[in-house]
DNA sequence: AGCTAAAAGCTAATAGAATTAGCCACATCT
DNA sequence: AGATGTGGCTAATTCTATTAGCTTTTAGCT
């Protein structure tokens, strides 16, 4: 029996490429196994267990999400940046429906839990987005989650295909972006 | 053994409230079974099984929530209905996180499924919302697509522990509906 | 009141998934 | 080559959902 090369990073990706496949309900052990060529007790070897593995997923995605950000942000400020934020996270719900669902059920556990910390570079992005918006000191904590709220409920639910298809809800997702951008305008 | 007076209803109740207590993961048909005084066994005499048992709490979460969004918005109108309803709809949230969180993965199947009746009453509240803005008939679906995914990103992520406790999370909540209602006032 | 039949519980059995225990081969380092 | 730790396997355990089949209650009818 040769080895598999199996380490934590590959279990996480093949973990969350059928999570986008088959639905976060449907990924079990054995089905991660059998992705890997593998049996299910191997995976053990190198990830605690279920929890463990969702976790990771979680990082995955919020780290994910972070670099696609980043690069989307780059030079650009303003509303453009907005739209290009907006945009970003959107797609990548929409491509990864899967994964992005699995890390919903997470909180994280301190400050210094990973997925904390991958999560707080996308805030990061969501604020240099704001920087360029005259907004009181004060408020940028609100405009945050503003943002924040607005992106995960659209995501989520477009993601779940709670939208009536009658409307096209890629106007609806640029007249949100319009909305809030004439808003933060003030 | 005398009978238990179960019915659909009592078991998606019972199955509701459990989720509140120890969170939707943990709410195993034999917990469920317990509380009601019987035998797991026995429930598959009244519902489906777990999936039908989902779709049950689904139903009832919307149902209430459809229920005391009519209740909140008697007699309000303009910035005053849209502030009720926000908060109603955050109160319900909280005071509920578990069977909201267990209705999340849910997809409704048609325009017939109970769910979406259900929900279209929740929809036709947000419509009554609406009406008190002077809004574009052909924007109305955007404006209520933007309420919708605002309500239910910002209660999933306060639900899961997602804001830092830091700043007040309820002063954000007040600065959101301001912003919501300018927004809207054009 | 007594009969019948459907409904509602129960126990026992089945099946699937997660996890643990314990064994053995492979690979690496000298 | 040889020692050692890591990574994979099989077997066993536990927990949960679900099904089968039996028994009692209860509602309706005469």
């Amino acid at each position: 029996m040769p080895r598999a090369g199996l380490d934590p990073a590959v279990i996480t990706a093949a973990a969350a490429g059928l999570a986008d496949e088959v639905g976060p309900a449907n990924v079990t052990m054995g089905l991660v196994a059998e992705r890997l060529g593998v049996r299910a007790p191997s995976l053990y070897k190198h990830i605690a267990g279920q929890a463990d593995l969702n976790r990771r997923i979680a990082v995955l995605v919020v780290t994910e999400m972070g670099d696609a950000l980043r690069d989307a942000l780059q030079g650009r400020a303003g509303r453009d940046a907005l739209e290009a934020a907006a945009r970003t996270l959107r797609a990548y719900v929409v491509e990864h429906p899967g994964r992005y669902a699995s890390t919903l059920p997470l909180n994280p556990e301190g400050p210094d839990d990973p997925v904390a910390v991958a999560g707080g570079r996308v805030l990061d992005s969501l604020a240099a987005v704001l920087s360029g918006y005259d907004i009181d000191p004060a408020d940028t904590v609100h405009a945050m989650r503003l943002l924040r709220s607005l992106f995960h409920g659209f995501a989520a639910i477009e993601a779940a295909g709670g939208f009536e298809m009658d409307t096209d809800v890629d106007r609806s997702f640029d007249w949100m972006i319009d909305f809030i951008d004439r808003g933060l305008r003030k």
